[in-house]
RNA sequence: GGUGAUGUAGCUCAGGUGGUUAGAGCGCAGGAUUCAUAAUCCUGAGGUCGAGAGUUCAAGUCUCUCCAUCACCA
């Protein structure tokens, strides 16, 4: 059995959740919920990253204290998460004492082992709100091209890369006034000495090809010390033994996935330290976003390393969404919030289905497109799947009380291999969801759906039941409609980690709990309940309202 | 600008190490059927595999150039 540590990364608390987190949420839950079936014993991890200045600067704009902010973001997440069906095993905060002291107790490790150090810098200080400016909080006229109301990092016009002191006319977002340059001293961690850990670490099949490839384009530039602090006023931890310094927000976040662990742990008689110390056996495995790649494949492995944590097993990182095949957008509707899909379409496991359908263990974007979205889930799941038990179940509650036949007493070879087939390709299955090949699960799974509904259709059993003869137990009509119902049943047992609400629905029209394992396959002979609906098909009236509700001018 | 990736039927995508007439689902056309939420099943039409050149007996699959899109450049 393995020990599993799994986390997904964890949401800023600056705003709401949108269908592009989603992506990696949902990602993650089919993978979790599959080794729980799978009888692995898995721990499921995330946690709102609440640091920083966008947080503290919007609880000022909204007249409320960033904790307050932060406990109010928290909640909406919450909530989100849970119509998502997402089954965080703890979904805790950054703002944290567990994350307080773990933050401090690696700082000072780190220190111990001489990879911090203090540097003068020079940054933008806007004097008027009397506070360092982060480079997104800068605009100006960009030194190359000249195009005005560039950001502090690049300019969108021409491309270029630059620091926010090269900006022409820089002036300050918060206040409009002309930033002033003031030093300042701040923290780093010496990334430059871990430059001979990490380059081993990342050839030790941690991470896939095209992240490793990537790895190699920043190792080939060289690795510079990175700045772990944040003067005063700052939403954050204090550094120990530095006043008015504050670690930086990305500093303590991914120590949220320890932090969220170590609360976890407290209340479920796990332990921490056989999950995070050296030498640990456990599986620590990170579900990202390619945009994040840099903090988890460098900054991350080299502080756990030395401070003498464990570093991660396994990360995996996803690629974007993009909506109809264009970046989400505020103005086109397509930047769809969590709430919004969940108050026009009601079902969160269209979605579910359809990124499942698209996913694979790669980078690479994936594509939510509309039209695609409404057919591939009715097609799949309505037309196909759920009309199984639809056409068939009818005839076992009207002629053989409710009662299907035991697979093992299958008379003809059809019947057999119908259901043998499906049996069969169990370890298939369970390999295509352990490697995240989501979309050949996919198409495996619904093409054995569409050998179940050719099977009903060349067996004519509507045909059959006019005869009195077939209105026996075990008769040709029993066999057909039992076939086709545990077929049915199987199938749903393997898309239960893809469709926990659904295949619960089925579990309980089997009379049985929920599906809870992949090794329990066989159970009959078995009563059926009245058949009701399953699942009502995506109308083309609740998208365009959903487009509507997100559309901003 | 540099680096990395992507570009296959109307749409969304499959196509290890190059090898018979390039595949699937949806959509479309025709047919079958009525058990089922007009769902299902069968048949068919649709592609110079981004463009060009090269290597090879043979390239969607390898090499080069170009075009388009995207990301990263801490």
């Amino acid at each position: 059995m393995r020990k599993i540590l799994t986390t997904s990364a964890l949401p800023y608390a600056n705003g709401s959740i949108h269908l592009g987190h989603l992506v990696e949420y949902i990602q993650t839950d089919i993978w979790v919920r599959y080794q729980r079936l799978a009888g692995n014993e898995v721990h499921y991890i995330c946690a709102d990253d609440t640091h920083g200045t966008p947080v503290m600067l919007r609880a000022e704009k909204e007249g409320i204290t960033p904790e307050e902010l932060v406990d109010k973001v928290h909640k909406e997440h919450s909530q989100d998460f849970h119509d998502f069906n997402i089954s965080f095993d703890n979904f805790y905060s950054t703002n944290s004492d567990e994350n307080k002291m773990l933050s401090e107790s690696m700082y000072e490790s780190l220190k111990e082992n001489k990879k911090i150090e203090i540097k003068e810098i020079e940054q933008f200080f806007d004097e008027q709100k009397n506070m360092f400016l982060p480079d997104r909080f800068i605009k100006g006229t960009c030194p190359k091209c000249n195009a005005k109301d560039q950001y502090g990092d690049s300019c969108e016009v021409c491309g270029t890369t630059y620091n926010p002191t090269d900006l022409i006319d820089a002036y300050s977002v918060l206040s409009g006034e002309k930033p002033v340059r003031r030093k300042t001293d701040h923290y780093f961690f010496k990334l430059s000495e871990c430059s001979d850990f990490l380059e081993q670490w990342t050839q030790s099949d941690t991470l896939q090809t095209e992240a490793s490839n990537k790895l190699q384009e920043w190792f080939s530039a060289g690795l510079n010390d990175w700045d772990i602090s944040r003067d005063a006023p700052y939403f954050g931890f204090e550094i120990p033994g530095a006043p008015g310094k504050y670690f930086y927000v990305w500093l303590d976040a991914p120590i949220g996935y320890m932090a969220s662990f170590m609360n976890y742990a407290k209340n479920n008689e796990l332990s921490y330290d056989d999950f995070w110390k050296k030498g640990s056996d456990a599986e620590l495995i990170h579900f990202i976003g390619k945009d994040i790649l840099y903090f988890h494949a460098l900054f991350w492995p080299a502080t756990l390393n030395f401070s003498d944590h464990r570093t991660p097993s396994k990360i995996f990182a996803h690629g974007f969404l993009t909506v109809n095949g264009e970046k989400m957008s505020k103005s086109r509707g397509t930047f769809i919030t969590a709430r919004s899909y969940i108050e026009c379409l009601k079902n969160p496991e269209y979605l579910r289905y359809y990124y499942f359908s698209k996913l694979n263990d790669s980078m690479e974007d994936i594509d939510l497109n509309l039209d695609d979205f409404i057919a591939k889930v009715n097609s799949d799941l309505v037309g196909k799947l759920v009309n199984i038990p639809s056409r068939t179940s009818g005839f076992i509650s009207k002629f053989f009380n409710n009662m299907i036949m035991s697979s093992e007493s299958f008379q003809t070879t059809e019947a057999k291999n119908l259901h043998g087939g499906i049996l069969k390709i169990k370890d298939e299955v369970m390999k295509l969801f352990d490697q995240r090949q989501f979309s050949k699960a996919s198409r495996l799974l619904i093409s054995h759906v569409e050998s179940v509904n050719e099977y009903v259709n060349n067996k004519e059993p509507w045909v059959l039941a006019k005869n009195e003869s077939n209105h026996n137990e075990k008769s040709a009509l029993h066999e057909i409609c039992s076939a086709s119902l545990m077929s049915f049943r199987l199938l749903s047992i393997y898309l239960s980690p893809v469709l926990p609400e659904l295949t619960g629905k089925v579990a309980e029209f089997f009379n049985e709990e929920d599906f809870l394992s992949f090794d329990r396959l066989i159970n009959e002979p078995i009563s059926i309940n009245k058949y009701e609906h399953l699942l009502k098909r995506i109308e083309q009236n609740d998208i365009d309202l959903m487009i509507k509700k997100n559309t901003q001018i």
